[in-house]
DNA sequence: CCCCAGGCTTTTC
DNA sequence: GAAAAGCATGGG
């Protein structure tokens, strides 16, 4: 039997955009009876329906999550606690007026608090490549690693896995996790290297969890992994650590710090010089706190109104 | 064959 | 030290 949740957030909350909005591909995203979405976080089955704007149903066979109330580990997951009016600065708009009409219908995104471990493994997934084809990435590697859950919900059997443990991605061989990295031996290798680290403690998120690391320590620690640079590992602290203040810099972001905020560091090739340079420059014309949270709702505006791309 | 995709690593100056 | 080239793979 199934718990049911209803789920209220005070600022409106876009359940599609939110669901795509981070990297969570691990949420095995299938559209059910077009109404319900559905997911597994910490080997716990969820079916989500938005109901309103800004509050939304959970439907899930569990009542805690990590030793949490569900609804309270949702309110964390997505980030309700944030007031994404609060976001950017009290003068944006009047900066940046014509931007502002684009942006504001992108408020309803949710950053998602993430599993560090999962954040890791799907952002380590997707480097020079593609969306869809990093979404396939972390479907297979959830299929062929992750333990395989049946839930029926309204009476239909659906097949959910969990995102594969540390322990268990690294004890993959090589080859054979490469089907599941776009047959990237590289990068295979370098998931297992991780993986092995995570289990053995060696990256330990208990510790990075710690939000006195300032940023450039924490992005410096995490960029000594193999297949982790300054991007990921920003990504790693924005998405997995909670650290909102966090700015990745990506191929997109690169290019609206140029277009819409004139930054001529931008229109220089991406070294790490140049991105220290723009990650200072997007703390000043942002909230230095929410510099991350921001940038997000930008990127995707981004991608969507200038870039004319239909998927997140 | 070209270029691009939510970069990283190694080589070279 | 920093800039440039190399890398790896699939898709348009």
């Amino acid at each position: 039997m199934l718990n049911r949740f209803i789920i209220h957030s005070k600022n409106n909350i876009s359940i599609t955009d939110t669901l795509f909005s981070g990297q969570s591909f691990q949420w095995n995203i299938e559209l059910f009876d077009h109404v319900y979405y559905i997911s597994i976080i910490d080997s716990v089955p969820l079916f989500i329906r938005a109901v309103s704007s800004n509050e939304f149903e959970v439907y899930s066979p569990y009542k805690q999550i990590k030793c949490i109330p569900l609804s309270e580990f949702i309110c964390s997951y997505f980030s309700l606690d944030v007031d994404t009016e609060k976001v950017f600065p009290e003068n944006f708009h009047e900066l940046h007026p014509y931007l502002w009409e684009l942006l504001t219908q992108y408020f309803p995104l949710r950053i998602l608090r993430q599993d560090p471990f999962e954040t890791i493994i799907s952002f380590m997934c997707a480097q020079g490549i593609g969306m869809h084809l990093i979404r396939k990435q972390i479907s297979m590697l959830t299929e062929m690693y992750g333990e395989k859950r049946t839930v029926t919900f309204k009476g239909k059997e659906v097949v959910l896995h969990n995102f594969p443990t540390p322990e268990r991605l690294a004890a993959a061989d090589p080859f054979a996790l490469s089907r599941c990295t776009n047959n990237n031996r590289i990068r295979a290798a370098n998931i297992i290297t991780a993986s092995r680290r995570v289990a053995e403690g060696k990256i330990d998120f208990e510790t990075l969890h710690n939000r006195d690391i300032p940023l450039d320590e924490l992005r410096r620690t995490l960029s000594e992994n193999s297949g982790i640079g300054f991007k990921i590992a920003d990504c790693i602290a924005l998405f997995g650590l909670g650290r909102f203040d966090a700015f990745p810099i990506d191929t997109h972001v690169k290019q609206y710090l140029g277009a819409w905020f004139n930054s001529a560091t931008a229109l220089r090739p991406l070294s790490p010089a140049s991105y220290l340079m723009m990650d200072a420059e997007a703390r000043r014309l942002l909230k230095p706190e929410f510099a991350g949270y921001a940038g997000h709702i930008l990127f995707h505006c981004w991608r969507k109104e200038i870039k004319k791309l239909r998927s997140f």
